[in-house]
DNA sequence: TAGGTTTCTGACTACCAGGCGAAAACCTCG
DNA sequence: CGAGGTTTTCGCCTGGTAGTCAGAAACCTA
């Protein structure tokens, strides 16, 4: 790096920056895809990306090519996941591509161009290149942070009782989680707080639910637990 | 991405491959670090790493660039972290960089080229480019690792102590922790394992302490903790 | 007003991390 | 050979947190 390198030495590469956005909708996690009219692998599904130009940075690359898709204002959450450079990945010829992980509120429903759809995370349909792959790198990270920071306000909507962020988790999740305990939780950290209202009483009848809202709309982690933490900073010393 | 795209559509950039290697001497966690003799950040510190060739990943990259300052056999664990595409971060042209965390365990000390020292990651001297945050964000991915995985074994050697272990935590988690503690949480979680054999006796006396091993030498996740996990995985439940 | 449904709250259990002190096992010195 | 010092190990206690369950509360419909 240090030394100056001719251009032969010094290879480029096109740049993809790719986004797998995920949202609940209809008590599953779904992928936003779009499906390849052209070959290499026409018919398949694709995650929506495109090339990084001149003068952009990866982040504001990935959110100009979802504006071809979507309205990037439902975008709740964006973060870098991986970069995959296998150079066999794009039979065309080698590029790098940086993926990022995009979340969007349960209440919004955006308006999709007609190759683009959601298609639920478990049984996904053929994948294009190695975005299948990318897709479950992506879950993973998820599920990860969804036990470990407050990631959830980019799932759900802005107000919600717990009953509906009961089930935005077990839809992102994939397993049963009871509305006791996520409550009791969330309201444990400080990442949850009632709105003092309460949701219009449901049409089946039953006892009106509380509102909530999540207490930061910014991404924080609240540590994993509370292993070789510094002596000081624990809590209940007294003795 | 499914369009074909023009050259001039498509453009290519310069990829390297970076590499931010900790270790731990002297009860101090350190990074290795070069000096660039020539502009731009003539004098500054580097971390090592260089240009993505055509045919390989970036792992293998990450890997080959290592080769010109240590022996890859010495690395104990090597991951991506993240990649930078600032259109800035290279006065002298674009450039995108991926970074790597590598880990030497601790009782190794491999020779270094002229060029390439140790630096204490708390007081690095001046650093070029964007290579100081870098360190930065890979200090944080490993303490927050060394909180719920194994990654431990790739900093400590293969055989060792509670309290030579509890040393390389101190250094790399930047704050202290009981000897008490860490042995009963990593044993509880069947990361560690007692060898069976005893360390030879110390210089100043004492009772010989027992030695350990990681149980396993490949990356594993211990869950943060048991938040938002299915109900069957619990253990204690008989009513 | 009675019965059904949903939500909320509190109590109980299990588990895990942190701290402390006593006991164990070794050394050196007198 | 015993006393004192040093280091490690082990057991006990405390406090905090997650999971489960049952009952109370609050609404609807009939």
């Amino acid at each position: 790096m240090g030394s100056v390198w001719s251009s032969a030495e010094r290879p480029a590469y096109p740049h993809q920056a790719l986004a797998v956005v995920l949202q609940v909708r209809d008590r599953r996690l779904h992928a936003m895809l779009w499906q390849r009219p052209n070959e290499p692998f026409a018919g398949a599904w694709a995650l929506p990306g495109g090339p990084l130009l001149a003068e952009e940075t990866l982040g504001a690359s990935v959110a100009r090519q979802l504006s071809a898709k979507v309205e990037v204002e439902v975008l709740g959450h964006l973060e870098q996941l991986e970069t995959r450079s296998d150079p066999g990945r794009d039979p065309r010829g080698r590029t790098v591509a940086t993926a990022y992980l995009g979340l969007i509120p349960s209440h919004l429903d955006p308006a999709l161009p007609d190759d683009t759809a959601w298609h639920p995370v478990d049984g996904l349909p053929a994948t294009a290149f190695d975005h299948g792959s990318i897709v479950r790198s992506a879950l993973h990270r998820l599920r990860s942070k969804l036990s470990y920071t407050n990631v959830g306000f980019a799932l759900a909507p802005p107000e919600f009782t717990v009953a509906e962020l009961r089930e935005v988790y077990v839809a992102a999740l994939g397993h049963d989680v009871t509305a006791t305990n996520l409550q009791r939780v969330l309201l444990r950290r400080g990442v949850l707080e009632p709105t003092g209202e309460q949701a219009p009483p449901g049409r089946s009848g039953g006892r009106p639910a509380a509102l909530y809202r999540f207490a930061s709309p910014e991404l924080e982690v609240t540590d994993p637990f509370a292993v070789f933490r510094p002596p000081a900073q624990r809590q209940g010393d007294a003795g």
